[in-house]
DNA sequence: GAGGCTAAGTTCGTTTGTCAAACTCAAATA
DNA sequence: TATTTGAGTTTGACAAACGAACTTAGCCTC
């Protein structure tokens, strides 16, 4: 006896069109495919062509296509930085608008580490002024809580290269 | 004369694997073409097939396709309903692992709406309980503000057809 | 009960995007 | 001069997205 949920199912469209709604125009450019994996090694610190290429194991061609995109949209820095003994290279940093989709990420990694990991999480998001343990959540408007420049990523299995990164 | 940016561009790998990463896991599925606003509609109480179609300008075929992945993932639930005059349907409702996604696409609405929308939004969150406006943020682990339950969206410029839905 | 209607889904040929591998380029080094 | 190396382009095979047309199943009208 298929409980057929009449009142849920009603013939409905969105109430927001699509073109004036901040998450459809998020998500056409964000959510191509790699964007967000690009974006979350910047937010790791990983600046560099060649590291991203082989964290990400993605084809050459579509991550400096991917990049440019990132870069006109704003999100990405392309900044040029010199090894010794190297002619100068380009390195690619998030931009104030590209750390603002800190929180972004933050609930996804919470909502994939609850439901596709098993609930373990490789990090702890913590207050650096005091070391509270935070997490992404809903605060009521007139209340400020801690800003994404209080956010200190703390790695629960630290490994050799990784170094943590600063705010900008 | 290209301020080289040595500090901050260092060869570096990702700390956390990708197969370990919430958030990697979680881009995997979700940030396919169409995912998150397929997840948007559904979101928005827009359960039917055309519908959603109609809102999205998908193909009908590629919405087959997506509507099944979801289903598989466990996002959302496949739930026949029958309109009067006619045989039974399927509509797509959020599960609970669906609705969990709540929080990441609000953020994604804040930052879309803040980069790319001229800072307009067509709706607010607001705690149903007491009518506080919400926003999505840092909140310290131990402490249990507004959940997801408690929130309730209100449109700005509200449209004939659309009616606020109720959470699960 | 024949024919039409409609929501949901499938099929099909074209276009676009992804991919891996090979190639290019420029500066630093040997 | 030849070699290396990080960054980027090119190429051709393959997969996915696309839009349009087609199918299906039940309800309706006549």
């Amino acid at each position: 006896m298929s409980n057929s949920n009449n009142s849920l199912i009603e013939p409905k469209n969105t109430p927001v069109p699509l073109d004036k709604c901040g998450m459809a125009l998020a998500a056409q450019h964000l959510m191509e495919k790699w964007n967000m994996l690009i974006i979350r090694e910047a937010f790791y610190g990983v600046a560099r062509f060649e590291d991203i290429l082989e964290d990400l194991q993605i084809p050459r061609s579509v991550l400096t296509t991917r990049l440019k995109q990132l870069v006109a949209l704003g999100i990405l820095d392309r900044t040029p930085y010199q090894p010794e003994g190297s002619r100068t290279r380009n390195g690619y940093v998030l931009t104030k608008k590209g750390w603002d989709l800190g929180l972004t990420i933050l609930a996804l990694m919470q909502w994939g580490d609850t439901h596709l990991n098993g609930g373990e999480s490789q990090i702890s998001v913590v207050d650096k002024r005091n070391g509270d343990p935070l997490r992404v959540g809903l605060v009521p408007m007139d209340q400020n809580g801690p800003s994404l420049t209080d956010l200190e990523i703390v790695f629960k299995h630290p490994n050799k290269k990784g170094v943590p990164n600063g705010t900008p």
